[in-house]
DNA sequence: GAGTTTGAAACT
DNA sequence: CAGTTTCAAACTC
């Protein structure tokens, strides 16, 4: 018999293997790798998450982990860092403080704004370090999950269908021009992966260029913290986990979209892309994205017509979530109290998940397909 | 494959 | 925070 997981007070417990992180396979890897390099742990190991930042909208993501013994006696403080300079993340942040402890800022002079510009013409000093001469050498440290991502000459796309017998495609490479793919623009760089058979050029984003790497890496984080984390937030709820497998959209955009013209209906909309449907979070106009007809996504530009502003983003969303009986002959909608993933009725048939309002629902039932 | 459109990221 | 520019992906032809 296994002892049942020991939870530290005040933390809760990210289970890698639910729900949270179906789809996002990199995520779910890079956990695993970053578990298993730490070895099994003589005692459950304990994601300890401040209380306050559990309700947060962001992400939970990257966890810190700790022992849970350590975490136990010391609730309030975690192992103290090598003696590496730390990031200059604004600490005040609601989700960085500890998140990326460890990584390092090394001494690369800070280019001026102007420097910064991202014209071609206009290219930071630091990231013209084409040259191996310009390179520092890189000190040893401790690695850290964004070290984890960043260094996996493999990517963990491919490390998770190692371990585990999915078939999943890896990423599409990138055809970065200007930004070095040192930038989000890129998304090798944004989704933390090295580019590797990419058609980039003046590519920055591999180990020959770590020091500029690591600068770009540091910027992005002094812009915004969660830059490196996942942009879709899946649903937690166990209940939704075999939907989620079955490609049911049970998650939603950390930032949402801000689309004009496609109706985010197209790829152009990061929530479309990410096959989720608009949320609150989205400032879209003339949404489409939100309807709980499951052809959405297999019919792609076949919309139905609903030329109505994302009700999320129109502000009649509210604190519920309509659990949507899509079965044919059964129009019948429930409305759930409270937002509450864990309130899913599994027995209902094609259970889909929409963040919509009562309001929106007393029309002439024009969420039904 | 070239050109256009689009929206996120970066910047002012 | 809003407006503008830059960028690269998505899309069209």
């Amino acid at each position: 018999m296994e002892k049942p997981l020991q939870l530290c007070p005040g933390s809760v417990k990210i289970d890698f293997a639910s729900a949270s992180y179906a789809g996002k396979a990199d995520i779910a890897a890079t956990a695993a790798a970053l578990l298993h390099a730490l070895g099994p742990p003589r005692t459950p190991p304990c994601y300890q998450l401040p209380l306050a930042k559990v309700n947060s909208s962001l992400p939970l993501w990257p966890p810190v982990i700790c022992p849970s013994t350590f975490a136990q006696k010391r609730p309030m403080s975690l192992p103290s860092p090598p003696p590496a300079k730390k990031l200059q993340v604004q600490q005040s942040s609601s989700m960085l403080p500890q998140d990326f402890p460890k990584l390092e800022v090394l001494p690369v002079e800070k280019p001026t704004k102007l420097q910064v510009r991202r014209s071609p013409q206009h290219v930071s000093p630091a990231l013209k370090q084409d040259s191996p001469k310009m390179e520092r050498p890189l000190l040893p440290r401790p690695a850290t999950f964004i070290d984890v991502m960043l260094s996996s000459q493999k990517p963990s796309s491919e490390m998770w269908s190692e371990t585990k017998d999915v078939t999943l495609t890896r990423k599409t490479n990138c055809s970065c021009k200007y930004s070095k793919c040192l930038k989000l623009y890129c998304e090798c760089f944004e989704k933390g992966r090295y580019c590797i058979g990419c058609n980039c050029t003046n590519c920055c984003n591999n180990v020959n260029h770590e020091n500029a790497r690591q600068d770009a890496i540091n910027v992005a984080l002094e812009r915004n913290p969660a830059a490196f984390m996942p942009k879709v937030l899946n649903s937690t709820a166990h209940n939704c986990e075999s939907k989620a497998a079955e490609g049911d959209i049970v998650g939603k955009h950390t930032k949402g979209c801000k689309c004009k013209r496609t109706e985010c209906l197209k790829k152009y909309c990061e929530c479309f892309k990410a096959s989720v449907f608009c949320s609150e979070n989205c400032r879209c106009t003339g949404c489409k994205n939100y309807k709980s007809n499951a052809d959405r996504i297999s019919q792609k530009n076949t919309v139905h017509a609903h030329h109505v502003q994302n009700p999320a983003s129109s502000g009649m969303v509210g604190q519920s979530v309509i659990i949507f009986h899509a079965a044919e002959n059964d129009s019948s909608l429930s409305l759930a109290a409270s937002v509450s993933d864990h309130s899913i009725n599994n027995n209902t048939s094609h259970v889909i998940l929409l963040q919509h309002t009562f309001q929106i629902c007393h029309g002439p039932c024009f969420l039904i397909g």
